[in-house]
RNA sequence: GCGCCAAUAGCUCAGUUGGAUAGAGCAACGGAUUUCUAAUCCGUAGGUCGCAGGUUCGAGUCCUGCUUGGCGCGCCA
């Protein structure tokens, strides 16, 4: 229907360009649903939008435009130019339930766009270190970047989701002490805390205690740097069953000593020092990131020849690159933007655009508590886990949370509002919808009454205007979804969902479904079960559950 | 000092990429239940879109400066 209307715009612009009176060529037509009733089923502001180029009034171009519209091949009752030289289109309404039936047909499809053309895309995200659990901001980041690959997905990419392990460097080596003197305390049976910049979290004790069971009390300094792996592995295996308990899963781990094994790390090095983007000063080995619009350069090989996180850093994303990716995207978290620069250098040392990579700053997460902020200090061992999050709260009201509002700005979690199972709660507002059209599904069956057969003359039986409403609205979903894609914000999903549930629930409320009038009943029927199919649709791309009783 | 993000109703936030009279939820107040599930619905009230300029037919949205809050600015990871 959209469609179709912005091909009649666009024709018609094409006769008034061919007669002089507008440039040729423009962009797309914007054509948008008008917040008052009013203004129509649709509105465009081309006329408004040309009317400077054209050096002609708004208004004359907008009468010339709504004449060559005409009633657009039977589509429109009417077409009215409003206020400095909008259009409104009234539809026939003929038209309006066209979609119904195109959901019906598409199915689990509807809403999914080719915007993507197939161009591949990698999303990198979480990618903590295994040096222990998963705290409650790495879970916004983990959602988000969930949810942004399934919305690139549904919006025709490539997309694959990987998870980067840092499991090369001092910090694992730290790792592998820690559970070492554990251990050793242990056997010794003391327990006192562990030297400075050491991890003094409690879990190192129960990775401690597994060692010991596994391999007895023999284990020896020596063997610290195979305990380093042991024990990141076994973390890693905990952050990988967090994830899986908030849905979060990823198509590849890419571990980072896999580069060093590979010399792929030195390559790159010698690489950027060949092409003069490398340089020894003070006994380092320095990227000029300052030619490319860094503030300062900055070290890839310490003075006492460790390798920095960036030289791996510039590897791995040579790697990601070299398999052919189209586009990248790293989600980090807001603290580490300071390092952006330095990665938009190293892609464009490597010979890309920089804009290959983008990278997404996830904000801070304040949980509320009864209204307070809970402190969370990872120092003082003070944060909560995302794991006592998730079984907290559940994974559906998690991920909602999660996805509700924008990532570019700080978001309050208020713990007592996700568990709530009340109205209160947007998580049920939304699932509740579902919920309820699967009801009359039920009630149908319980009193052994069929669908009736569909007819498309039924829908000239939708006569409420919330039915047209909703009809426009679920129309409106590949849009929104190429728009999230576009502008990589998950957050425009759920809070079309919410805006959904705000027209299905006071339809519902108002109007029955199962009436005597069978014509009637199948129309609305259709028109429900359209939203439901919709309902699924979004909440499969947000990872959450559909249910079907709640 | 420099940089990044934010600032919209009492609270938490949307706002279709610059459009028409700025919208939801919660909280407050008043109402609706013989119903396909009330985890719902209807109504009332609530606003100088942080402040000041600028750009133009038109600004919550773009630009500049300020204010406030958060986060960064290592041969840390």
């Amino acid at each position: 229907m959209k469609e179709k209307l912005t091909g009649i715009i666009k024709s018609a612009l094409g006769e008034l360009a061919a007669e002089g009176l507008v440039p040729g060529g423009g962009a797309e037509p914007q054509l948008s649903i008008p917040k008052h009733e009013g203004h129509g089923d649709y509105a465009t502001n081309v006329a408004l939008s040309l009317a400077k180029s054209a050096g002609k009034p708004p208004r004359a171009i907008a009468e010339a435009l709504a004449e060559k519209i005409g009633d657009g091949g039977g589509l429109l009752s009417r077409v009215e130019i409003a206020g400095p030289g909008f259009l409104n289109f009234f539809l026939r309404k003929a038209g309006l339930f066209d979609v119904v039936k195109r959901i019906e047909e598409q199915g689990d499809a509807f809403g999914r766009v080719d915007a993507g053309a197939g161009r591949r895309v990698l999303v990198e995200f979480v990618s903590a270190n295994p040096t222990g659990p998963l705290h409650v901001g790495h879970g916004r980041g983990a959602v988000q970047g969930d949810a942004l690959a399934s919305v690139l997905a549904a919006a025709g990419y490539a997309v694959a989701r990987e998870y980067y392990v840092n499991d090369a460097g001092v910090q694992i080596q730290n790792l592998g002490r820690s559970t070492f003197l554990r251990y050793r305390q242990l056997i010794e049976g003391r327990d006192e805390p562990l030297p400075e910049g050491l991890y003094q979290g409690d879990y190192i004790r129960d990775h401690a205690r597994a060692l010991r069971e596994e391999r007895g009390d023999g284990v020896t300094e020596d063997d610290v740097p195979e305990i380093s792996q042991w024990t990141a592995q076994r973390i890693l295996a905990e952050i990988d069953g967090d994830l899986g308990a908030l849905g979060v899963r990823f198509d590849g781990y890419f571990h980072e000593h896999t580069l060093y094994d590979a010399g792929a790390v030195d390559r790159c090095l010698d690489d950027l020092r060949a092409r003069d983007l490398a340089y020894e000063q003070d006994g380092a080995l320095w990227f000029r990131t300052t030619k490319f619009g860094d503030e300062k350069d900055r070290v890839l090989v310490k003075s006492g020849g460790e390798k920095t996180y960036l030289a791996a850093d510039i590897a791995y994303h040579a790697d990601k690159l070299r398999r052919g990716y189209d586009e990248l995207i790293d989600i980090w978290g807001a603290d580490h933007h300071g390092y952006i620069p330095r990665m938009k250098a190293a892609i464009e040392a490597l010979g890309k655009n920089p804009d290959t990579l983008s990278v997404m700053l996830i904000q801070m997460v304040s949980l509320l508590r009864a209204g307070e902020r809970v402190s969370m200090s990872t120092r003082a061992g003070e944060f909560v886990t995302l794991r006592d999050l998730t079984d907290e709260v559940g994974a559906d009201a998690t991920r909602f949370f999660f996805l509700m509002r924008r990532y570019d700005s700080q978001l309050d979690f208020d713990v007592d509002l996700a568990k709530e199972q009340s109205n209160k709660n947007p998580v049920y507002y939304v699932q509740y919808m579902h919920a309820r059209v699967c009801s009359i599904y039920a009630k149908m069956a319980q009193e052994g009454r069929a669908a009736p057969a569909p007819s498309d003359e039924d829908f000239a039986r939708l006569t409420e205007p919330e039915e047209a409403q909703i009809a426009q609205f679920l129309a409106e979903l590949p849009d929104v979804v190429a728009r999230a894609a576009q502008s990589r914000e998950a957050h425009r999903l759920t809070t079309y969902l919410s805006d959904l549930a705000g027209m299905f629930h006071p339809y519902y409320f108002k109007h029955r479904v199962l009436v005597d009038d069978e014509r009637l009943m199948s129309a609305r029927l259709r028109l429900c079960t359209a939203v439901r199919q919709v309902t699924r649709n979004v909440l499969g791309i947000l990872g959450l559950s559909a249910p079907e009783t709640m």
